[in-house]
Order: C-alpha cells, then sequence, then structure tokens
DNA sequence: TCCATACTTAGGCATATGACTAACCAACAC
DNA sequence: GTGTTGGTTAGTCATATGCCTAAGTATGGA
C-alpha cells in the first residue's frame, strides 16, 4: 500500500463522509449530469454546492467535462472499488479471525469431556 | 434510510476517512487492544491519539471497556457492515445501469445490419 | 446587440478538526 | 505511603471545512 494510496483512501472515505456528496453519487450512479441538474434537489448555494463537487472530483470518484457553458459530471468506478476493497479486506481479516476464535474455544470444550 | 443511519454513515465514512483511524482499525482486527498498545507505533501525543479512539467510539466502529487502570478497545462489526453494504449497493446500481447501457448498444449495433 | 443561462471566482465568517502541553486521577507495586 | 504506570481532562492554537453573498465570465438565443 503506497502513500499515495493511501492519501487517495483518506480522501475518498472523506469525500463519502457527507450526505450531500453521497447523494451526488447516488444520482451519478444513474448517468451523468450537469452541475445545474445535481445542485437543484440540494437547497444550498451554487457555489457552496460546488465545492462538494470539487471534493469529488479532487479524489478521483467523479470527472467532468465542459462543453459550452454546461459541464457534464460523470462517476469514476476505480476509487469507490478501492475502498470498497479495503473494507471487504478489514472484514475478511476479522471474520478469519473469529472462526480461529471459535475452532480454539471449540477445542476446549472437546478437550473439557 | 433514515436519519439516524445517515448521521451514522457520515460519522463511520469521515472516521474511516484518516490513515490514523483506519490503522486503528486494522489493529483491532487482529484481536482486541488497550489504548498504550494501539497508541505505541503512532508517534502522536496520547491525548491526540486519544481523540481518534473517541472518533472511532463515537460512530460505533469500536468499543472499549476499562479494567482497573486498562481500556481495552475491541472492533464493532455492524457499521463497517453498514458502509460496506452502502458502496456494494452504489456499485450494484452502477454496473445494472452499464449493463443496460451495453444491451441498448448492443441493439444498435443489431439494427444496423 | 442584448439578455438570460450556467457556471465560476473572490472573499468573508462560524464552527470543527487535529495537534500540542501541562496538570490531574486512579490503580498497582514496593 | 510513595512512586510508577496507564489513562484522562483542560486549555490552547493553527488550519480546514462548509456555508454564505456579491460580482464576474462565457455561451447561446432572440
Amino acid at each position: 500500500m503506497t502513500n499515495q494510496h493511501q492519501l487517495q483512501l483518506d480522501r475518498v472515505f472523506h469525500a463519502l463522509g457527507d450526505p450531500t456528496r453521497r447523494a451526488v453519487v447516488r444520482r451519478l450512479g444513474q448517468g451523468p449530469a450537469s452541475v445545474g441538474e445535481l445542485a437543484r434537489p440540494h437547497k444550498m448555494a451554487l457555489p457552496s454546492f460546488m465545492q462538494h463537487l470539487a471534493a469529488l472530483e479532487k479524489c478521483g470518484l467523479v470527472r467532468s467535462r465542459k462543453v459550452g457553458r454546461v459541464r457534464t459530471y460523470r462517476l469514476q468506478p476505480k476509487p469507490l472499488k478501492a475502498a470498497e476493497k479495503w473494507m471487504v479486506e478489514q472484514r475478511a481479516l476479522w471474520e478469519r479471525r473469529l472462526d480461529r476464535l471459535d475452532d480454539y474455544l471449540l477445542q476446549m470444550k472437546e478437550s473439557e469431556t
């Protein structure tokens, strides 16, 4: 695990730690959308909302392209997968340990007889 | 999805958005540990480190119990699973959409002939 | 050309975060 | 009971975050 990846994970998790930004990720799961479309459901000044978009783009969860005066955002799968991977790995380790613990306790129980 | 759950997710993701706290989670995956044990690998004043533990406990990722003068922390699986679930769901939606898109493009291609 | 649309930039402000030191308890261990 | 260990509280400080308003830019349409 390189430092770069660590920093990336930091940013991704931090980005997801906000309901507005998670809502944006959910929305973009349905397909690309413009700044205006994304902002509409959130009662928040546009510049404030754009900071959230910037955070999402900075951590790579999202990409944008401007055509004419419209900027369109789309979801980017890799960072989400990386974060998911981290959690799945953690859980795997944790569960493996509990399995070993079960074995151990089982052996204890058997050796009682 | 209740507001409570939202808030919980906010806190969990935020908690994971810090390398020190992720390291603690990884460490606790191996089994419970005391404050001192957890703190040792991190060159940071103890009170600073304890703030991280507090953050982890506040979002439910971790629980602690004090016996004598030693406080022992253990991992708590539920919130981690909740966060993982959110991500898996997101990815599922996103991939389903891409599948439909593939179908669509495929149909376009077929109708060309 | 003139106006509306769709963002963008600049700047300000309150609160939250993350780190520190210093001083403080509460159990052991002698 | 005196000192040591393990943790806790209190208080300070710098920076980051998240929101706002006001003003600016650039595109597209009439």
